[in-house]
DNA sequence: CTGTTAGCGCATTCAT
DNA sequence: ATGAATGCGCTAACAG
């Protein structure tokens, strides 16, 4: 029948029916100590005709660890945060390690709660996109004293967590980089079509977009998401924008962005070049082509290993802030670099 | 520090601290039974003191269920997988349970994992989006014959779980009718791209598909995602189709077809029409508007949540088997319906 | 209303 | 190499 009870056979049940004690099951089924291969093989069938499955509840009770490492995302719809999920799932398969995802709904409240229900479910390491830039500090600050902690991407100043993400600041150099080689910006012009700067990120892209493109640019700030890339176009043509170079925050808001652009009649990269950030998957079927500043997810995926097989635990006890440079995809979104 | 070992403090202490008995924490916390006020505030500041936090595993153990219900998805990449996710962590979070997503990364071996994690770690129902339509019938049973489980728009024959998803079958007829109201079929060619029948999703829309339109016409078929919607594009350009309507199995391979026919010059809906399956977001942003097959996700979600709350069993003890009629959303890829 | 006690399932001592 | 015994942290019986 559909949803029959929990398995109630026990290590005890094996051992009974094998002849042997607990002790012997235990070391058998977890092959931590050497055991005579007759009595094994006894507890092996025993354990087959049974049906016998550990239960994991009982075994991370004792041992104090769950071989579980759980992560923390705003929301499943952004695929950038999906991408990660993804990557981080793989890395952690081969140790031994299953990834539990759990979404924060964009809310501070449940990411508050994701993060008791993690650390009271006794998970190795915790991985955390945090929502928000500085309320999210409880949430981290909580987590970072009872278990180790990683924040992803994103980054609330002065938790004692540790940090992954890539140099925000950097990836608008290099979108300034390719822009002004091709374009004379004085003449042409540009705006950044950005988010709130209501998370590290959104804050650190508009920070460098004002570094490298100047104070004078025009700035339109909304979330992260395809709608308000619409919204922002809208914005522009009712504006009277009829062709320029939009630096974006975010693949998913360009992608709006050039969708409304396209609807009114205009041409990318014709009329307006577009320029996302991210560089998830979307970029390489949107038409034209996204130019993007990808981050190096599997590098990033790959350091967050790195540190929870560390046990977390940084040389001098502080914690690590890992910054990953992002690098410029080319697409046909935007010229290409003249030569 | 980070990552600072886990938190040490326990019910004891926190009595001791009080001067009572563990069983009057407990009841403090868990507000289970009435506790005399005078105590209570005793407790409750003993606790903020020493700074407790109950331990998860310990009352799983102690209770065999954890509040927890746990979704195993094939993958993260697909944005109606994700979707999905979004929807179910919403209407699990109102009855206290946290809803943990597990991806099987497209393997069958790792969805055995996730099985076998979830089941041992007490989850009180398993969500279950299967990834293959037969070989994931391991999984599926041993899943079912241990906790409630539910399998999500995918469904594996023969298994004892429950199942909830659209009709693939009605979406289809929907879609025939859409196009026959506005295209002379006979006259106007079209194909049918979809994925290869490994998922019942995949096989019931391409069964679906011959169904209403017969079986003459042409069938490509791939896999769920945008690649191969672009490759499915080239080949028909290849073939020399310049006009038709496609229908295809997901938004996702119907937006990769978009993409890459419009960069072949080729101008939707005006020599190209394309309808999706599926209902995702980007259905609004695709230019044009993608013409799709929704899955009224709210209801799905809230089906699964009412198996759940009623211990997933049904009156009769047979597996419930859900079926909601999806519904065509039109968008500006196919012609409208002329009256 | 409160305290004492027991036991959920397991891995790990400590003895043998 | 094996078995007996212990206790991880918690809640539910039971007694008072």
């Amino acid at each position: 029948m559909a949803g029959a009870g929990p398995n109630p056979v026990t290590m005890a049940d094996v051992a009974r029916q094998a002849g042997v004690s607990t002790a012997t099951v235990s070391r058998t089924l977890s092959g931590i100590r050497a055991v005579d291969p007759d009595l094994q093989s006894r507890v092996l069938t025993a354990a087959d005709v049974l049906g016998y499955r550990v239960n994991l509840v009982g075994r991370t009770l004792r041992q104090g660890r769950s071989s579980t490492v759980g992560l923390i995302v705003p929301d499943f719809e952004n695929p950038f945060f999906s991408s990660l999920a993804q990557h981080l799932t793989k890395a952690f398969a081969a140790p031994g390690i299953d990834l539990l995802v759990f979404s924060a709904d964009s809310s501070l409240e449940r990411e508050l709660r994701g993060v008791h229900s993690f650390v009271g479910r006794q998970v190795d390491a915790l991985v955390v996109i945090p929502v928000h830039e500085v309320e999210s500090a409880a949430s981290i600050s909580l987590a970072a004293s009872s278990v180790a902690t990683i924040q992803l991407d994103r980054q609330v100043p002065g938790t004692e967590a540790h940090s992954v993400g890539v140099s925000n600041r950097h990836g608008m150099r290099l979108v300034h980089e390719h822009v002004s080689s091709a374009v004379d910006l004085a003449r042409q012009p540009g705006a950044f079509v950005g988010a709130m700067p209501t998370s590290s990120s959104a804050h650190e892209r508009l920070d460098g977009f004002r570094k490298w493109f100047g104070d004078d640019e025009p700035i339109l700030l909304g979330s992260f998401d395809a709608t308000w890339g619409q919204e922002a176009a809208t914005r522009l043509i009712a504006d009277g924008w009829t062709s320029g170079t939009l630096v974006t925050a975010a693949d998913v808001i360009a992608t709006g962005l050039m969708s409304r652009l396209q609807a009114a009649g205009f041409r990318v990269p014709g009329d307006f070049r577009v320029i996302g950030f991210d560089g998830i998957g979307m970029v390489r079927l949107a038409s034209p082509t996204l130019t993007t500043v990808r981050q190096p997810v599997e590098a990033m995926t790959q350091a967050i290993r790195e540190l929870v097989e560390s046990g977390g635990r940084a040389a001098n006890g502080e914690p690590v802030s890992k910054r990953i440079k992002p690098e410029l995809v080319l697409g046909a979104s935007s010229p290409a670099a003249t030569v």
